[in-house]
DNA sequence: AAACTAATAT
DNA sequence: GATATTAGTT
């Protein structure tokens, strides 16, 4: 069985629809920076929603000696609202754009719960192990809510498959209860232990270790999952902004305002985690293939 | 006090 | 409908 605990898995990878199949959707609307370019700062009037700042555009990656860079969620100008300020204040109660959930960063979502295990599966600790800068633990706990309500949803299902039936097809075991609500959910599939049926009784699977464990191996490619993932700019947390429709933009490519996150102080099962060790990061695709095989990082991005 | 979950609001 | 925000618990 636990085979299958492995296979399930690696199956993900290869059943999961390509970026290119997924992106699209989301990567051509309007992107923060587009729209910045194309909002003009009235010097008279300020508008009230402007895209969150970008941390460190430029710069994602800090100084080796600055570990800890928890300002990149921090927003720090942007609108006012009613008007004549200065507009410099620190805006600590400013509200950030309404989070986006694409398929990766709903995959990294699933992964980082599947790794946990429902028990351990809380917010505050998905939103660490996922390492997506910007992330808040509210926004894991809203869309946590959410994907416990789909999971609930999906064990009623599962047993007498009368109603909807309908994702049934094609080669995967990914359950579906149509509803266009589970349409995002459906992109990553639910690992098998979620869907037990409330038992009593049922608690025996690995809390897996985060990061720790994972980097056991001796190897000098297992890359650190925060660089790792620093380097995929599909993951980044895309933030939705309500501007008309321009055209879709020549090119498709832009920058994202946000990182995965540098590196947070993510001391939990008592493993300290170096990962930040800027010098080697963008390399992680040249070690992931190293060999001719995928070597297993953090846990799959699927995006590669 | 901090974080979780459920409920409710935008 | 998707997220955010609030509220009530632990």
């Amino acid at each position: 069985m636990r085979e299958e605990d492995a296979n399930w898995f690696s199956r993900w990878e290869e059943e999961l629809p390509s970026p290119e199949e997924l992106m699209p959707l989301s990567q051509t609307l309007i992107t923060p920076d587009l729209a910045l370019a194309f909002d003009i700062r009235n010097p008279n009037n300020n508008s009230p929603q402007q895209v969150p700042p970008p941390p460190t555009p430029s710069n994602p990656l800090p100084s080796p000696g600055n570990p800890t860079q928890p300002n990149s969620a921090e927003f720090a100008d942007s609108a006012e609202l009613g008007s004549g300020n200065g507009g410099d204040e620190p805006a600590r109660t400013l509200k950030r754009p309404r989070l986006v959930w694409t398929p990766q960063l709903h995959k990294r979502f699933v992964d980082a719960v599947a790794h946990l295990g429902i028990k351990n599966a809380v917010p505050k600790t998905i939103m660490q192990l996922m390492s997506v800068d910007g992330l808040t633990r509210e926004n894991v706990a809203s869309h946590l809510q959410k994907y416990r309500l789909y999971l609930k949803r999906m064990q009623g299902l599962s047993g007498g498959n009368g109603g909807g039936g309908g994702g049934g097809g094609g080669g995967g075991l990914v359950a579906s209860a149509d509803s266009a609500t589970d349409h995002l959910f459906a992109s990553s599939p639910v690992p098998p232990h979620f869907l037990h049926t409330g038992r009593p009784n049922s608690e025996h699977y690995l809390p897996f270790v985060p990061v720790a464990a994972l980097q056991h191996h001796h190897h000098q490619q297992q890359m650190v999952a925060a660089a790792a993932v620093a380097s995929h700019p599909q993951l980044q947390p895309q933030y939705h902004r309500q501007v008309g429709h321009f055209g879709s933009p020549p090119n498709g490519n832009f920058e994202h305002p946000f990182l995965t996150r540098q590196s947070q102080p993510v001391h939990r099962m008592g493993a300290p985690v170096h990962n930040s060790m800027p010098g080697y990061v963008d390399d992680m695709e040249s070690a992931n293939v190293a060999g001719g095989r995928k070597v297993l990082t953090l846990f799959p991005t699927g995006d590669d």
